[in-house]
DNA sequence: AGTGTATAGTTCGAAATCGCACCTTATGGA
DNA sequence: TCCATAAGGTGCGATTTCGAACTATACACT
């Protein structure tokens, strides 16, 4: 019996590939115009771990390379939604703080989502959403590793 | 009591992105020079689904803009992988074939990618991965209608 | 047939992505 | 202290992505 574990993970990858273009496009109907979804992604990131976080860092955390944060960086500055500052503990580095209007695009577009929430939430059993969640989680931290 | 469903789907919304982002990494990889995964993702459907389908059914499947597609189809005729021919039912359209070429690519891609299930397929508890898959597919069936 | 509307596909331009090379600062030995 | 190497960040250029506008064909309706 052939193995079949190069099919189901090609499935598997095929799915998450489209869902996240749909999310995308879902978030980045709400979001301001300028905006997009990466922008949105740090802004969030900030608000949920605590700004004053450096670009590498959140590179890591997203998996882009670093030219692609520093990029996505420049364009919250110059919406005035973040700012970076020198990093005290290390010349070499930043660190990335959120202005007002940061937190508050934020809010907005997470209040402007909640019709979408609430349309998605009534079409799938939340329940198996949070059944597939930890398995994401190990899914990314094996894949992370290899 | 707060409903948590938005962070629910935020975070698993961004575990699916950073997957996706590694299993394309890991792909990418293994592709040759001057393929990316998009080319990749196409020959793969074309082999599963049947080659003659149409760039705009392609483009809704992997959901993403017809004009995407144009440039990745472009892409891979240049390289003798697929060819085009008229769509004989609809003036408007053409059909996609496979090459002897793009076939073997293909082939090539996933015997080189063998390795690598292997290592996930040695971290990573098969059935779990089985279980989220029509989780998954049910997701994206809900999005896509969002 | 004639007309209005919808669909398949391309072209074009703007923005995003990302590898490469480079600069600067840290760090860990001799 | 000096030096080699590593790490954070940016500039640049090639490629990708994708919306807008456009062409050509199909289809529905009269």
């Amino acid at each position: 019996m052939p193995d079949k574990s190069p099919a189901l993970f090609f499935e598997v990858f095929n799915e998450i590939a489209i869902i996240e273009q749909l999310s995308r496009a879902i978030l980045e109907a709400r979001l301001p115009h300028g905006l997009i979804a990466p922008h949105f992604t740090v802004l969030n990131h900030l608000t949920r771990v605590g700004d004053g976080r450096t670009p590498i860092e959140m590179a890591r955390a997203f998996q882009v390379p670093k030219t692609s944060m520093t990029h996505t960086l420049k364009g919250l500055e110059a919406h005035g939604l973040v700012e970076t500052r020198a990093n005290a503990q290390d010349g070499r580095s930043k660190r990335v703080w959120l202005t007002d209007a940061g937190r508050a695009v934020r809010a907005d577009v997470i209040a402007g989502l909640a019709p979408d929430f609430a349309q998605l939430a009534a079409g799938f059993d939340m329940n198996r959403l949070m059944a597939i969640k930890p398995v994401l989680t190990e899914l990314r931290i094996v894949l992370d590793q290899a």
